[in-house]
DNA sequence: TTCATTATCGAAAACGTTTTCGAAAGCACC
DNA sequence: GGTGCTTTCGAAAACGTTTTCGATAATGAA
């Protein structure tokens, strides 16, 4: 039950390894008749290269690894499909790693692909993370490395992300629009780039319009789950009865307080507005339809991915890279929970 | 910028490869001083073994892959998240690939990992699967193999599965019991074996129950999808208007039914009772709250991958090795769409 | 001293591929 | 028959590790 190899296509056919192995890849100098036979045979016995020895010879394994928070969560799934998708149809295979918010976990799955020597990583950083160094050990071993959405600014490796700042700004506005005058927010950890962004995107907007900024009308998640959306609507209602506007760091808790408002009957969006931010495909589902923020999250796996591409060849080529950084766009959207 | 290897190490001490090897791995025949100074060099030279030759001499990646229809699912990437964490446990990176639902992309992926020689093979059919060759080569070639959820009967593999047909019996009767007197089946694809033991357990309990079974009642999902949900909702009411119950495929699906009930005012749970399967979480969030059956899928994947270890470790011993099969058990929910 | 035993090491083969470089053979041409 | 060119092939090195097996030296027993 061995797996053929070139020798024994060789041994058979009377001619050396090397040219079998020169057959097979089409090199010029092997005669059209060699080709042919070796071919033939070659799919008689279904050859298929032993990829060990391909990837010790060639120094690259077509496989890239990529480390994210969670999986079960609708916005890196999503990313977690663009990718593999797109490295798939580039001949890539992606080993998939779960850091569970952790940056000692995170720390210790970088050196497990360091030591895989996969071709490339993409990552997104856990809500923990708030060092550098493993990333700096992937930049100085020269493996080709990709962010995406939780990113560290000063590491100089490419990234795909959105202008949250921006997008945090727009969702504010549009509730003030609406007639909001006193606007809570419910951040993310205080860590991670977007949290601080999209907090600092609300601030802005509010001052811009002429609201006082007060900072306890700020909230801060720590573990960015709907139980946590339900408590911080609670909090809010009983700290500032008069609130009318909420804008929340991500769908799943905003479904948490719309959960708490339904079972207390407090109006929305009559007495309390609420944007979320992420576009979950179950915003749309509940009552009331829930206002959000569209973020690309396929597409952003798909960039991710060719970013990365892009530096592996320039790798290969002994050419220099300059990492980019990739901006997608967010859409405001509309639904009931804002109107 | 080149990684250190064991011959560099040899070098520098002035001893043999081999011997540096052995101290590395703690053989018994090298003496502890010359382990301790290969264990130092080695340290600060930051020294991990080329993964690339370890594979080609040692024949073995710890690398497995994994067929998924699909990851944006909450049923799957939890799955997903208990295979990576008890592949991590033991030392395996895993592999993800996405049938989309499509037999031949399912295909083309198991030849990919079976080019790529990963240790074990992990998947869950895809919808349209009919068809057993590629898994029979799996078999042929020796890996080690595990279906979960959505199997082929008849491939001698190890198995993870819930009994569909008793969970499905169960779901009805439970409509049955909450006085049901006309229940409707949105089931799934034609295909799927959990599809049809789900179908087949519902038909069981409504026959059980001196209920007759009326194939006009059961409707059949091509995408299983929310928007199908509703569709059916629509169809079912506009067909049977004194239909008093529904047994849905799948969570997703019969939020999409509540939804449209919802938006038509049609009282659920008072004119119809609505359970669904898989007990996602956004069911609980949902108004009604949706009664379901609960499928342990983190307990699925982390069953998967330790079935795969054993035959992976069997066959490493020669030893040989008999396809197990494990059911794991489900539980009625009852919440307020079937009170 | 001799023999047997143990402790320590290393040479070399093997895993299967890719690629460089040179060799041989065939041919044409003068 | 010598020269140069093209076509076709293969020897051999290299990738870096693991492991077998034998060699040597050191130790102890007699």
């Amino acid at each position: 039950m061995k797996e053929t190899t070139l020798k024994q296509i060789a041994e058979i056919l009377g001619i050396s390894i090397t040219t079998v192995s020169k057959a097979l890849k089409n090199y010029p100098d092997v005669s059209e008749k060699t080709k042919k036979s070796v071919l033939d045979l070659a799919n008689s016995l279904q050859y298929t290269p032993n990829s060990f020895a391909v990837n010790l010879r060639t120094k690259e394994s077509k496989t890239i690894g990529l480390i994210i928070p969670e999986v079960v969560h609708h916005f890196f799934s999503s990313v977690v499909n663009g990718i593999i998708a797109e490295a798939e149809k580039n001949g890539y295979l992606v080993i998939i790693l779960q850091s569970n918010e952790s940056l000692e976990l995170e720390k210790k799955q970088v050196e497990l692909l360091l030591n895989k020597r996969v071709d490339g990583i993409i990552l997104s950083l856990s809500n923990e993370s708030n060092d550098d160094l493993h990333l700096k050990e992937i930049i100085r071993k020269q493996i080709p490395l990709v962010q995406f959405d939780k990113i560290a600014k000063l590491i100089p490796s490419s990234k795909v992300i959105i202008n949250d700042q921006k997008a945090a700004f727009e969702a504010t506005e549009h509730l003030i629009q609406r007639g909001c005058k006193k606007i809570a927010h419910i951040r993310g950890p205080i860590n991670p780039q977007n949290a601080i962004d999209r907090f600092l995107g609300y601030k802005k907007a509010v001052e811009k319009n002429h609201i006082p900024f007060d900072p306890k009308l700020v909230y801060t998640c720590k573990n960015v789950t709907f139980e946590e959306g339900k408590e911080f609507a609670e909090q809010i209602i009983k700290d500032h009865p008069d609130v009318d506007g909420i804008f929340v760091i991500t769908d799943l808790v905003a479904v948490g307080v719309l959960a708490y408002f339904n079972e207390n009957n407090i109006n929305v969006p009559q007495q309390v507005k609420i944007i979320g931010f992420s576009n979950w495909f179950m915003s749309q589902v509940i009552t009331p339809k829930l206002s959000t923020v569209d973020q690309p999250s396929y597409e952003m796996g798909v960039q991710s991915f060719n970013l990365l591409l892009e530096e592996m060849n320039a790798n290969k080529e002994m050419k220099s890279f300059t990492p980019k950084t990739i901006e997608l766009t967010t859409t405001i959207i509309e639904r009931d929970s804002s109107i």
